[in-house]
DNA sequence: ACGAGAACCTGTTTGC
DNA sequence: TGCAAACAGGTTCTCG
């Protein structure tokens, strides 16, 4: 489910709903997440107003009103699932941890896999936290750009599929999103990193920030009650120009009325996807 | 130091 | 239909 995008409906969701709430009770039922929750979790949150959400990379920071921050990422399978007040709530499978909140309202961390995470630091810390000191920068943020991105990624011998998966040089992006996001740049997946620079560099940050936006606008618009339902993939999924569409014909290549031209290869043990004829 | 691949864990889909 | 293999949106560790 999770990348930049879906975290961050998820986090326009939470931010309608929590903030001015108060954690009345958390229930941890299982620690061993894919690192193990912080000693003494349930009793630095329980009392706490919540003050606001935010986002960073594909982390889901909780502030609380004594510093205190809750972070969370959702892994692979993760999910946070709002409740109405008396909806008859019983915990479901994989409920690792569950936030009642004072008005009644439930809040449960849920995943299956266990890759997701959950923490809970200083406000003043969160900037040092070893999970986001060294991460890259915020690609809807003012510092992506062009020169900046070419910088990053100067001298990588890697293949630029695998350079945009690594979340220190750029934040948030994930198989789906580099996937398509090469695309739109009209760039090779196998390209060497190193050589994305001037124009193409510019052609990239241009597409990312562009398929983004568009994702985060599909999943705003269509999925308004996304964190309370089941988690499903959000529309974007309808949009996607090659992702998963191996045997298929892209949407430039239709347009040209050309034959099929989406090919799937394995890079770094992950399904990569992309147009055979538009990307160089 | 860097990059590729395995490992982590469970659920769902695909193929014989 | 049944069972096994392949695959899944992420990150981190190990090995060469």
């Amino acid at each position: 489910m999770p990348e930049l995008p879906e975290v961050e409906t998820v986090v326009r969701g939470l931010a309608r709903r929590l903030p001015g709430r108060r954690f009345a009770r958390v229930d941890l039922h299982r620690a061993d997440l894919r690192a193990p929750l912080p000693p003494g979790l349930k009793a630095k949150l329980e009392g706490r107003f919540i003050e606001r959400i935010d986002r960073r990379g594909k982390y889901i920071l909780i502030h609380c009103d004594d510093g205190g921050v809750i972070l969370a990422h959702l892994g692979m399978s993760g999910r946070m699932v709002l409740h109405d007040p008396g909806d008859g709530w019983r915990r479901a499978k994989h409920d690792h941890v569950v936030f009642t909140l004072d008005d009644g309202t439930i809040l449960s961390f849920n995943d299956a896999r266990r890759f997701g995470t959950l923490d809970h630091i200083d406000a003043a810390a969160l900037d040092d936290h070893k999970l986001l000191r060294h991460m890259g920068p915020e690609p809807l943020g003012n510092s992506f750009n062009g020169p900046n991105l070419a910088r990053a990624l100067a001298g990588k011998k890697t293949s630029i599929k695998a350079a945009l998966l690594d979340q220190r040089i750029v934040a948030g992006l994930g198989n789906i999103y580099v996937c398509e996001s090469l695309y739109w740049a009209g760039l090779s997946p196998r390209r060497l990193a190193g050589t994305v620079q001037g124009a193409r560099a510019e052609a990239l940050a241009r597409a990312i920030r562009e398929t983004l936006r568009r994702a985060i606008a599909a999943g705003g618009s269509s999925l308004r009650d996304y964190v309370q339902t089941s988690g499903e993939l959000g529309y974007f999924q309808h949009q996607w120009a090659v992702y998963g569409k191996q045997g298929g014909t892209c949407p430039r290549c239709a347009e040209a009325g050309k034959s099929a031209c989406i090919k799937r290869i394995v890079q770094s043990a992950r399904s990569t996807f992309y147009c055979a004829r538009c990307q160089r």
